[in-house]
DNA sequence: AGCACGCCGACT
DNA sequence: GTCGGCGTGCTC
């Protein structure tokens, strides 16, 4: 018996099966998707490598045994593996890179990650225990209790006999030394959530007539036994989270698994609540705050068909359930659906495939699609289902465009306009909250000379360094690369000893707030007073709770939070997205603005003030009247006639190193070497070369970084250039390419 | 990525 | 003579 076998942790030229011979011994052990170890290179270092395949013959003059097969309980499926083939043809990365990926951190070390707890059963018989009970011989209390408790309750896991009072590790020990206990071990599942998922109650969901006639779209795709794909484009307050939970129940009827996929800043205690009460123990939630151990679990508890729904971010949808019915996409055109690190995929496209392969339901969820499935959706690949009625008092909130030229002319040279002022004024005095939006962490972004003009930059990167308060005189602070220094006192190029304060952050606006608004308690919400996922929490909930009548903060106060209080939002600079070199930097800008100004329609007479300095910008506009609709016939004749994805895709090629000179003699020769290819072996492909030019940011973290854009259309062969590049560049030393297929932003 | 092979300069 | 520098090429 042969099995062609993927080695992990190969380079990337190399990377495609190799065969191995399987002895009788290890035969019965092995088939596709096993781990094994196998001896490789002229060393013979035993590596692990996933079997692809067994077969009965090879064609190879040399081959070398299989040296082990791993725990059988490791094993990849079927699926699984085919997941990871894709993975692997669509990124454009190594079989091994895609297994690391679909699987939870460390999954192959020696050791796998189990928590056991002892369980301890009395090893007495009953007369023996009452005996000692009753007896005097026995003076030790500690001792007495946990007779009596496990006589009463049978069996009790170690930290529930450590839990009666006066008991303690000596007393058990004592009594194991006695032979009077049976200790055993059982596997422990480390969830956080369980908690939550014991108080589980369903309760009915009513729906509208609209809502209903959505639902019955969405169950009538879901029953079709077909691959399917369907866009709820719900604007906000119109009651999409009771079609989704309706849609898993549904899905849960018919005995099929769901993956529900939730952007990481509205994984709050709210939302996994609200799935935990409803779905109980059948409910794994999966993010990267999990500890490790946490992790492992919820991955083994799936594998092991415990759970029926997984709600978690991006890498959730590799979650190995089985009979996968439906994959909902909450939040679809949200951009951490894409990995930034390799394989850079995109959820939305792995929970394509997956559907494909196991004919589920796809439903994308959002107020403001993303374009590229808008147009799909438009096109019939996906199935469009509307909901536009608002419901449960929600109503539009009156938007107003303060323009900041004009604020500046009257003489008002804070960023906070009279406008904004008054208005935030009025909801403090009215008791209700609000929600400030300022792009900006820190509290100046730019320290300026200012005798020579010479900006203070981070010494690794090419950005200026932000002006950050705190103990002593602050600090400045690479938002890049993290790197800090103490403020100057005179100019480091020129030795003036003036020096300007430019930009406005989040750190300045809540001083500013705070002398305008002395009675106003504000909350400051950013990367900086956050640090970990229960910081965050608790500040969402602080709010809610009424503990603050002002949140400031950068994006994360945009996204998907209810809090019914709220009845002003404002936006403090609109226009810093707008003007980045992006194609998309108009879907984003609109995207992000609709989705602020929606937070203020709970309260039902809720008001919006977008500060700007482009008072008269389209995007602007139609996100203060929350047009989708205007907003998406604009953008996709602008994306039809530059030709922007979707009508074409793209890839970006980046090249880096540290050496200046090697990086752009090496850029000429990629350059040199695409010309030629796109010449001879890959003539007739249509191709769009652009570059290279410096990336967005030339110098980060002591790298320089040149970028090839290309637009084309990707398909096998296209695919096949892109390999065959990244082949002939990764025996080169001292420098790196990466391809990203379909970046987000370019 | 490792690792061995191999072909040149300064050592016991 | 030979130890070790890292260029080159291979991995079932």
């Amino acid at each position: 018996m042969v099995c062609e076998v993927y080695i992990l942790d190969i380079p990337y030229p190399i990377d495609r099966t190799f065969d191995y011979i399987c002895p009788p011994t290890l035969s019965a052990a092995v088939h596709s998707g096993s781990f094994v170890r196998v001896p490789f290179g002229r060393s013979d270092m035993l590596r692990t490598g996933v079997v692809y395949q067994v077969k009965e013959q090879t064609d190879k003059e040399q081959i070398k045994p299989v040296h082990a097969v791993l725990d059988d309980r490791l094993s990849l499926s079927e699926e699984m593996l085919g997941l990871c083939l894709f993975l692997k043809e669509y990124t454009l990365c190594t079989f091994g890179e895609a297994v690391r990926t679909v699987l939870p951190p460390n999954y192959l070390k020696e050791k796998p990650n189990i928590r056991y707890r002892r369980v301890y059963r009395l090893a007495l018989s009953r007369e023996e225990a009452i005996e000692l009970l009753e007896g005097k011989r026995l003076r030790s209390e500690g001792q007495r209790q946990v007779i009596r408790y496990l006589m009463d309750i049978g069996t009790a896991d170690e930290t529930l006999v450590r839990a009666l009072p006066s008991v303690s590790s000596a007393h058990i020990r004592a009594m194991l030394d006695k032979g009077w206990l049976c200790e055993t071990c059982s596997e422990d599942v480390r969830n956080p959530y369980a908690a939550l998922c014991r108080e589980a109650s369903a309760e009915p969901i009513v729906l509208s007539p609209a809502q209903q006639t959505a639902y019955e779209k969405v169950e009538s795709l879901l029953l079709s036994g077909k691959a399917q794909g369907a866009l709820l484009y719900g604007v906000t307050g119109s009651g999409k989270t009771k079609i989704m939970m309706c849609a898993i129940d549904r899905a849960m009827a018919e005995g099929r698994r769901v993956i529900l996929l939730v952007p990481e800043i509205a994984l709050t205690p709210q939302t996994v609540g609200l799935f935990c009460r409803r779905y109980g123990e059948r409910v794994a939630v999966m993010h990267s705050s999990l500890s490790e151990g946490e992790r492992a679990d919820a991955y083994r508890r799936i594998r092991g068909g415990e759970v029926d729904l997984v709600i978690g971010t991006r890498s959730a949808v590799f979650a190995p359930l089985a009979n996968l019915g439906l994959i909902v996409i909450d939040e679809e055109h949200e951009h951490t659906y894409k990995s930034e690190n390799d394989p850079k995929y995109h959820a939305r496209d792995v929970a394509a495939f997956r559907c494909g392969q196991t004919r589920a339901l796809m439903l994308l969820c959002s107020a403001t699609p993303s374009i590229e499935s808008f147009y799909k959706a438009k096109q019939g690949v996906y199935t469009l289902i509307p909901l536009r009625e608002r419901y449960g008092g929600y109503r539009l909130p009156k938007a107003y465009i303060v323009d900041m030229r004009e604020e500046l002319r009257l003489g008002n040279t804070s960023p906070i306009s009279a406008r904004l002022l008054e208005e935030l004024t009025g909801t403090l005095t009215d008791g209700k909250q609000a929600i400030l939006f300022l792009n900006r962490r820190g509290y100046n972004s730019q320290i300026s000379c200012k005798s020579c003009g010479e900006v203070v930059t981070c010494p690794r990167c090419s950005v200026s360094l932000t002006y950050h308060t705190g103990p002593g005189d602050g600090k400045m602070l690479c938002h890049l690369c993290g790197y800090t220094d103490r403020v100057p006192r005179v100019c480091p190029s020129c030795g003036h000893d003036k020096l300007s304060f430019l930009g406005y952050g989040t750190q300045k606006a809540e001083g500013d707030l705070s002398q305008f608004l002395p009675e106003g308690r504000i909350l400051r919400m950013d990367a900086d007073t956050t640090g970990q996922k229960q910081a965050f929490d608790r500040m969402l909930e602080d709010f809610r709770e009424g503990d603050a009548d002002i949140l400031l903060g950068t994006q994360m106060v945009t996204k998907g939070h209810d809090f019914p209080r709220v009845s002003l939002v404002g936006v403090i600079l609109a226009d810093t997205s707008l003007y980045i070199s992006d194609f998309r930097a108009a879907e984003r800008t609109f995207s992000l603005l609709t989705q602020v100004i929606g937070r203020a329609g709970r309260a039902g007479d809720g008001a919006a003030v977008i500060q700007t300095y482009s008072p008269d910008n389209e995007v602007i506009r139609l996100a203060c009247r929350q047009d989708y609709d205007a907003f998406y016939e604009g953008e996709i004749a602008l994306r039809r006639s530059l030709v922007y994805p979707p009508f074409c895709d793209m890839a970006q090629l980046t090249l880096t190193s540290a050496d200046e000179g090697w990086l752009l003699r090496c850029a000429e020769e990629l350059t040199q070497l695409m010309k030629k290819r796109l010449q001879e072996d890959y003539r007739g492909i249509p191709f769009q070369v652009y570059g290279p030019f410096e990336a967005q940011v030339y110098r980060l973290n002591d790298k320089f970084r040149l970028r090839i854009v290309v637009k084309c259309k990707l398909n096998t062969a296209t695919r096949r250039f892109f390999h065959s590049l990244l082949c002939s560049f990764s025996s080169k030393k001292n420098i790196s390419l990466a391809v990203d297929l379909n970046p987000l932003t370019v």
